[in-house]
DNA sequence: GTAGTATTTAACTTGACAGCTAATTAACTA
DNA sequence: TAGTTAATTAGCTGTCAAGTTAAATACTAC
């Protein structure tokens, strides 16, 4: 068993926090692409750009083939969905606490607002 | 004008890439939390713990009030969702891509059964 | 074979980051 | 006042990533 998802999620983030691979990664969501091509837009040497490559491929963000002399680049979604998931996960979780903390406020007023119905002070405060 | 977005992206993606901050990130979605409280389930120093903290709020993933001596951490999503949006983007833009190629390919076979049908070509391509 | 194109590897510099320990600031408590 | 708890800063180290140039590899084409 390896370590995890957790290393993959590693490399798939430290990956994305280059500017100059996630327009790697924007351009070959709109195809494939060689080295030379994916180089052109940036002021950068091409040993450079194969280097940011080499860590996308390691992050398993991209995949290449080859055709003669040329190795294409192209998206693999499946490492995009995986990060994406993490993310929607956290953030799901911090929406509901807060759906829940609106239901919880609603039931209270709604069910106690004729028993006591104290003379001013209802108060949304939630503990610590 | 030149902090552009990237830098937020780049700040937010690096800090997502640790797996002890991803797990901070996790736990603060359920609620606040001091240092201390996140420090627990790390095998790490509390000195550890602030450094990832700062990286945290830097990026904007996270934000710090004051109670007392306690300096609770609050989950920040807007941070979450700028990130999110931005792999989302990539993703829907490949997605589009296949599905404007079906449409394509649908349209070959009706009009044009004679031509070879590609299997499963996924090329795109403009080489060759 | 030689030449040319596409891409990678090697070797190096620079800078940032993760982790530690020790010392320090900030606020509360007796 | 001193003492305690919460958290940070300072200083250090080892590691690793980003970029470079120069040389090597993998093909195509003549």
């Amino acid at each position: 068993m390896r370590v995890a998802v957790d290393d993959e999620l590693d490399a798939t983030f430290m990956a994305l926090a280059d500017p100059t691979r996630r327009a790697i990664v924007a351009r070959l969501a709109r195809g494939d692409a060689t080295v030379n091509d994916l180089a052109v837009p940036f002021n950068m040497t091409l040993p450079g750009i194969s280097k940011h490559l080499k860590v996308l491929e390691r992050s398993g963000l991209i995949s290449r083939s080859r055709h003669a002399q040329y190795r294409p680049c192209h998206l693999e979604p499946a490492a995009l969905d995986a990060a994406l998931s993490w993310i929607e996960t956290s953030r799901r979780t911090w929406t509901e606490r807060f759906d829940k903390l609106d239901a919880h406020l609603r039931d209270i007023q709604q069910g106690h607002i004729h028993q006591a119905a104290p003379a001013s002070g209802e108060e949304a405060a939630d503990h610590d």
